[in-house]
Formats: C-alpha cells, sequence, structure tokens
DNA sequence: ACGTAATCGAGACGGTACGTCGCGTCTTGCG
DNA sequence: CGCAAGACGCGACGTACCGTCTCGATTACGT
C-alpha cells in the first residue's frame, strides 16, 4: 500500500527484524507476563533498536496484537458444518479453547487490560480480534445449536463470557470439558 | 479485631486521612481510568503524604480494592426471597449491573487487569469480590430459576462471564434489559 | 535562670532524658560521623520520643553543641603561667589537639559545616565554642611565646588554623607533634 | 582519553547538558548555599532529567567538584619567578584569596563539610584540589620566602590553614590584606 | 487526696529529596 | 535512509528523614 511509485529510496525496512520484535514480544509475553513487556525490553530480545520498533508501532500493545494476530491466523477456527449443530459449536469451542490457554489467552487478557484505558485500542482489538470471532460463533450457533428465537447476540455473550471470565478470574479452567458443559447447556434451551 | 485491648501506643491512625485516601483513590480512577491513577496522584488529591498511603496499602489496587469493598458494601444486592425464582434473579441481576454500570465497574475492571500479573491481587480479589458475589448468584438461582440438574457453577460463569465481557469489551451496555434477557434465557432451559 | 518564680506546674523536666539525648548524640555522631546523625536516631538511641528532643533543642546541631559543651567542659586546657611562655603553649596546643583528636573533633568538624548553611548555628558556635579558646591561646601568645609587636589575631588564625586544616582535611595529624612543632616555628620569629 | 578510538556507539554524551548541569550547579551553590544544592534542584535549574545526572555524577559532592576544578582552571594562581620570594607570595595569596571569596569559597568549604562524611570525596578533593594547591604553595616558599631550614609542610598548613579558619568561621576576611600580613609575619622567621 | 498541667514514650501525619526505572524522542556512525 | 546503540527530558516509583501532631501514661505542684 505504501511507496507505490515515486522515492523508495534508502534501505528498504527490514523484514527480519520486524519478525524478530513480534517474536521477541510474544515470548516476552509468555515469559513475564503481560504487563511486565516493555517497548524497551521487545527491542532488545529482539536485538533491535529502540526507535525500529517505535517506527512501525505506537505501542506494545499494538505489537503484540499483530503478534497474536499472526498467532490466531496459523490456526482459525473454521468449523466444516457436518449436520450436527451441537458437534460443530463443541469443535469451534474446542479450538477457541486450546487457543486461549496458550500464550494467545496471555496476550489477548493483557491488551483487553490496556484497552480499558486506550480507547483506540479497544476499537482495533474489537475489530481485529473480537468481532470476527463472535460473528463465527454466532454462525455457528445458528446452525442450530440453539432454538432458532433465541437472541444469538446474547448467546454469544453468555459463551464467550464465561470463557474471558474464566481467563481473567482464573477460578476454573477454559478446556475442552467446558466446551462439552457450554455445548450441553445450550442444546437444553427450549 | 486489631488493636483490641494492649498496645495502642502512639498517634493513632487518623480515619480522616483513610477515607480522603480512598474517596480520592475512586475518584481519580473515575475521572481518569484506574490504569492512570498513581500512588502519588492519590496522595495528592487525598491532601496527605505518600508514606501515608504506603503505611496502610501496598499498591494502588489495594487501595481500589477497599475503595471498592466500601462502595459495593453500602448497597449489598440481597435479595429477598419473594417466591417467584425468576423475579429475584432479575432483581438481583438488576441491582448489580446498576452498580457495575458506574465506578465500580471502573474499578473492578482495573483490579481484574492488574490481578493478571499479581497473584496476590488476584487471589484477595477473588476471595472479597467475585466469590462472595458468586455465592449470592448461586443461591438465587438454586431458587429455581434454572432447572435443579444444571450446574451451578456453569451457569454462574454464563451469567457473569456476560456481564465481565461487555464491561471489558463494551460491545453493549450491562444494563437492566441484560437481566430481563439473561432471565429469560435462562428460564427456556429444560 | 528560666522558670523563675511563677507557674513551674506540671511535669519538670525529665534530666535522665535530657542526659540520655546529649549522650546519645555523641555517641552516634562517634559511631557514624555527624551527618549521618539524625534528630530521630538521637531519640531512638537516647530512648525518649522525638518531641522530647524537639522540645529543648531546635536542630540537630543545637544538640552537638551542648554535648561538645560537656565534652570541652571537662578538660578546660587553662594552663597555669610557669613563666616559660613556649612551654606554656606547648601544653595549651598538646590539650587543646588531644581533645580535637578525639569526638569532640568529630562533633565541631560537623557543627562547622552545617553553619556553613546556619548563620545562627555559626554565631552560637563562635559564641560558645570558637571566641573562648581563641582568646585563651591568645593571651598565652601574649606571655611572650611571639614577640610583643606580632599581630596576635593573626597568629592564631595560623595556629588554629593549621589545626582545623588537619581535621577537615585530614592530610596530617593534629598530635602532639603538632605542637611542639608550632610553637618552634612561632619562637623563631622575630 | 575515553572513548578512543572502537565503540562509541549509541548518541553522543550532550556537552550542553554536562555544561549545563554544572553551572546550574555552580549558580544554585552561589544563590543557596551548598547544603540546600540538591541533585533535583540541579537538574530542574539546568533543564536536564534527573537520570542525565546520575549517568556522570554519583553525588551532587562530584558534580561541584566538577564544576569547582572548571572555575579554578580558568585562573591558576601560577607566578612567574621575579626574583623577589616574598612579592612572589604575595601575589600567589592574593589571587589564591580573591578565588576563595568568590562562589569557589561556598563550593570548597561545601565540598569538605561533605567529605567529612565521604572518605572517597575526601580523597578526590585531596587529589584534585587540595594536594595541588599546596605544591604550588610550598615551591614558592622554597624561593626564599621563609629560611630554608623551616618545615615546608609545617609552613603550608599554617598559612593555608588560616585561610580555611577564616572561610569557615567567617570570623574575618580572606583578603588581599590577610596576603600581606602572612607574607610580613612569614618574613620575620628567623 | 486530688485536680491541674506539663512532661514523657510512641508513632502517625503532610512534606520533600533520594536514586531507579520505563517512557517516547533524539542524535550519532555504520551498512 | 534503515538500523543499533544509547543519551536525552520527563515523571512515577518506593524509601528515609524532616518537623509537627496527637494519643495514653506519668509525675510533680497547689490547693
Amino acid at each position: 500500500m505504501s511507496c507505490k511509485v515515486s522515492a523508495m529510496v534508502g534501505r528498504p525496512r527490514s523484514e527480519a527484524a520486524r519478525k524478530a520484535i513480534l517474536r521477541a514480544a510474544l515470548d516476552l509475553c509468555a515469559r513475564d507476563g503481560y504487563q511486565n513487556v516493555t517497548m524497551k525490553g521487545i527491542a532488545q530480545a529482539a536485538g533491535s533498536g529502540r526507535q525500529t520498533v517505535y517506527r512501525w508501532w505506537q505501542t506494545k500493545a499494538q505489537v503484540l496484537l499483530e503478534s497474536l494476530t499472526g498467532v490466531l491466523a496459523e490456526e482459525v477456527p473454521e468449523v466444516p458444518e457436518t449436520g450436527d449443530a451441537r458437534a460443530d459449536l463443541v469443535t469451534f469451542l474446542e479450538r477457541t479453547f486450546v487457543l486461549a490457554q496458550g500464550v494467545a489467552g496471555q496476550v489477548v487478557t493483557g491488551l483487553m487490560a490496556d484497552a480499558q484505558s486506550d480507547p483506540g485500542l479497544a476499537a482495533e482489538l474489537r475489530e481485529k480480534i473480537i468481532t470476527p470471532r463472535r460473528a463465527a460463533l454466532r454462525s455457528i450457533l445458528a446452525r442450530g445449536a440453539v432454538p432458532g428465537d433465541v437472541d444469538l447476540e446474547l448467546a454469544v455473550d453468555l459463551v464467550y463470557g464465561a470463557m474471558w471470565y474464566r481467563l481473567l478470574n482464573r477460578h476454573a479452567e477454559v478446556n475442552t470439558d467446558l466446551a462439552e458443559e457450554i455445548a450441553g447447556l445450550l442444546g437444553r434451551i427450549r
């Protein structure tokens, strides 16, 4: 998108540095926790200069958001329509929850925290991470996992809500059992 | 409990300062957002010395946790048993959600964020805020708002999860309508 | 001098506390050095309250000035007139220098330092410590240790100056040898 | 001397900041007195960050020692050998005392005070300020201002001692008259 | 003997400087 | 001109000491 025709002089952006930074941010987040990650630390761990990070991202949240996008893109929980609505739902949730148990959980949790005081980040987070997955879950639910007259937005809130709640509060795990249990309970709605 | 009989020498703790600090913390949180509150700022706003804050609390999270406790204690959502399980549930959720829409939402959200990197705070938060309210909701649900064989812990996760999800992600309001909707959906479980 | 006739009600001043404070100040000064002595530390070491110290002295300098006065009063270097002017001078200087090598040196050095930024203390220090000793040295010198037409004030400056210089700069000891050497050099003035 | 050939990466030290800090320290010392100078104040007055001061100096004493070195280097009291030993001595002392009456006196006095509780500073002060000037005075005296068999170290102690004594105790000025008087008295030693 | 009043200890109070750390920006030389 | 290195101005951190204050307890005097 940038550097269309004119100019394009000087040394080009180092793709190696970009990847190193995204990777370093992820690793540090896994090791020290999101809140303890710093721009300085990211640059250091990536073996890059501080300015190189700031040149392409404004905040650590943006770095980690892009890191996260990379992680999630590798394994998007797209579920083929098998005809069994509940099985599809379970499959979707299982895949989602497995991701949430890994670094992605760490990152997305931290991003959500930062988003509380950064409306721009909040919007970006919703746009790039939350909303697409809400839409995916909604379409799965629409296959018949809940009765047709149920408010799907509310159902999505309940399901993802439970996941977020457990991710943040850690009173219980977000594992494959939860997928089954949620699907089971939704299936009892008449 | 403390300072029962013996000892109790020296100048006693200033209750005025304590209240001023708790109040200032709350006000700052409402004005600037949890993440932008600082110990220095709290002390300044409370017209107290920095050491006075640190003498009684170790972190801003602890200050705000106590502030929050004060706020929540004023209006505990205890619901009399009317016999109508669903009505009780709605009442409980409405009261809960009204609180969540105010400063308490700001604070509890920030505390949850901090708790991600502070296990001690996480435990305290669960113990003092989360768990009691989970128990309250659970007992309300047990009055018959959901069928007897439903896993109440899971039901609590779904309900509070939806609230937390909306509080954090702000894709929808946490208002009295939500109370009705949730109660309605739970009521359809067979 | 104080509390002449009227009033004089209430609990009388604790002489024990006064002595303990003066003693503690001196001990701390010897142990930690003048600059590291604090009012809090003095009170603690004396087993007294902070206010008790502040009630009777305004600054640590005043406490230590009184402590010092006590020390110096114990052994005032008054020299009997033996007829041998030089011997009298040596005796006086030896006694003076012995005192200077002890805690008194520590204290007076620190007081002098503080006096640089506290004109009141400077005046008090001159009045109570410096001037009396200058007068004493001057009268000894006037016995014939230097020719009669020598400016005695200048001579005093040279002698006490050498002592102070060595006390502060520590490039050489202030010992009895110095007394002999100074007396010898003054004796060569014609 | 430093940063000779290799390395020398990163942004170079700001000479402007360095000079501003040294200057600010000096100004504050002249205005508020050595004891009231703070690292925070120096940084503020210099328009620099606190860390920038700490990066290059550990204490305010070190800052002011370097400031002082700058001041003294501007006008080193080097005296050409005129053949008249006493005249040379008077010239040297006059130049010395003029400096001592200015800010340099303030600073060196404060440094000496701090040196009482900081052996490292004491050594540095002796090495960089005291000893070179002692050597200079000694060589002047050796030109014949005092008889050849007089202990020059002692003579230096007496002369500089008088200066220091007056600087600290302020019972008399350190002016050009003093230079004449001291030279006169030394000239009477046989 | 008993109230009055100033003392005592202890320690919390509002301040402020300390020295450290992370921020986001800047200024170098090298590739 | 991108990039590493790292110094820069800034400001919050948690600590220490300042001098003041507020407690309960103690100790003399003047009724």
